[in-house]
DNA sequence: ACGGATGATTGGAT
DNA sequence: ATCCAATCATCCGT
């Protein structure tokens, strides 16, 4: 405010002072009367379009007049103070924005996935699928997992040299804008302020297009892991020895084909496969042999001698090691018991043996 | 390629 | 929280 008021008086001062180095007194006068600014911006105009008339020497000669005037630094260090004025005085609010909560979060994906940390992928996921290609022991998961590194990896590859890529364009592009406004400013008021903030708007929209990159990233990370790591996609049947032991056990409690907290836990440590994985075996068993029990009837029998048999021996070692004192009466029941049809919806049945 | 078998998931009921 | 029932997605023998 104040300083604008000075910049005009001071201008007009030199209007004046041009108008009294060309003419009379009285036509000064006049002019004044008239409205002075008004013809000092015609004659600036005129000044202008006779630019285009001169020929390229002498405008070379000018502009090279108007470089070494003694007044020029000051003037254009005027002129930049009031440009810097305006400009924070227009948009100076939304400056230092904080980190954007989605890029943030994009990076904590990528960096949980091992996108974008430190290099650790590449050659470990060859020797993981060299190693399972070796021998030992080569599970199923192993494979996949060496697979899905893999994936991850070329993800990861393409991620980064397109990060490269946009950073290289960036800093070129930077220094491009950098060099011409340092060009320009020998000619127009531009402060190393305004070139900075000139930077900060080309970074922000580049991060914009880095913003984009990382959002498919993770997409693309998304559904390699749906794909991959989605356990109905990669299942797996069990072993043989898993399902005989899960199928002994349901044949063998078929009045009762629930097994607790601490027989699930068993059970899983004997298959080698989770509680959970358990639970669903017994619930689709459950409800399978339930829907048609004619279509099991071979396997329960099956079932119910083995464990006769397994019971036999059992009691056979324990009569030659001590006395032949409590058979398991258990398998006699559990023969019978398939030939019951739906023993485990008679709740009551157990209290029979 | 096809169809049945099978492990996992989902939604609702208790 | 657990179970049932339906369903999905894959496996696997033919």
């Amino acid at each position: 405010m104040d300083d604008q008021t000075r910049m005009m008086t001071g201008l007009t001062g030199l209007g004046g002072l041009a108008q009294a180095d060309v003419g009379d007194p009285d036509s000064v006068r006049k002019q004044q009367s008239l409205g002075q600014p008004q013809q000092d911006i015609g004659d600036i105009l005129q000044q202008i379009m006779a630019i285009t008339d001169e020929s390229l020497d002498e405008a070379q000669a000018r502009k090279h007049a108007l470089n070494c005037h003694r007044m020029k630094p000051a003037l254009f260090s005027v002129l930049c103070e009031i440009k810097e004025k305006t400009v924070l005085s227009i948009r100076g609010v939304q400056e230092e924005d904080p980190p954007d909560p989605q890029i943030m979060r994009l990076d904590n994906m990528l960096l949980a996935e091992g996108v974008s940390g430190p290099e650790k992928g590449g050659g470990s996921a060859a020797a993981a699928a060299a190693a399972a290609a070796a021998g030992g022991s080569p599970t199923d998961s192993s494979i996949e997992h060496s697979d899905y590194r893999a994936k991850l990896a070329q993800i990861r590859q393409i991620y980064h040299s397109e990060l490269e890529k946009y950073e290289q364009a960036c800093s070129e592009f930077t220094n491009h804008v950098m060099n011409l406004l340092r060009e320009q400013s020998r000619t127009r008021p531009i402060s190393p302020k305004e070139i900075e903030r000139m930077v900060a708007i080309i970074h922000r929209k580049f991060s914009s297009i880095q913003m984009q990159l990382k959002q498919s990233t993770c997409e693309a990370v998304m559904i390699l892991r749906s794909r991959f790591l989605d356990a109905r996609r990669k299942r797996r049947n069990f072993n043989k020895q898993a399902t005989e032991v899960l199928n002994e056990y349901f044949y063998s409690h078929l009045s009762n084909p629930y097994p607790s907290e601490e027989a699930k836990e068993e059970l899983a440590k004997k298959c080698g496969i989770t509680v959970s994985q358990v639970s669903n075996w017994f619930g689709n068993k459950r409800i399978r042999y339930k829907k048609n029990i004619g279509k099991f009837q071979e396997e329960a029998n099956l079932y119910a001698v083995k464990t006769a048999v397994d019971a036999a021996n059992v009691s056979a070692q324990a009569s030659q090691a001590n006395s032949p004192a409590t058979p398991n009466s258990g398998t006699t029941r559990s023969i019978s018991s398939t030939h019951i049809g739906f023993p485990f919806l008679l709740t009551s049945f157990s209290s029979y043996v």
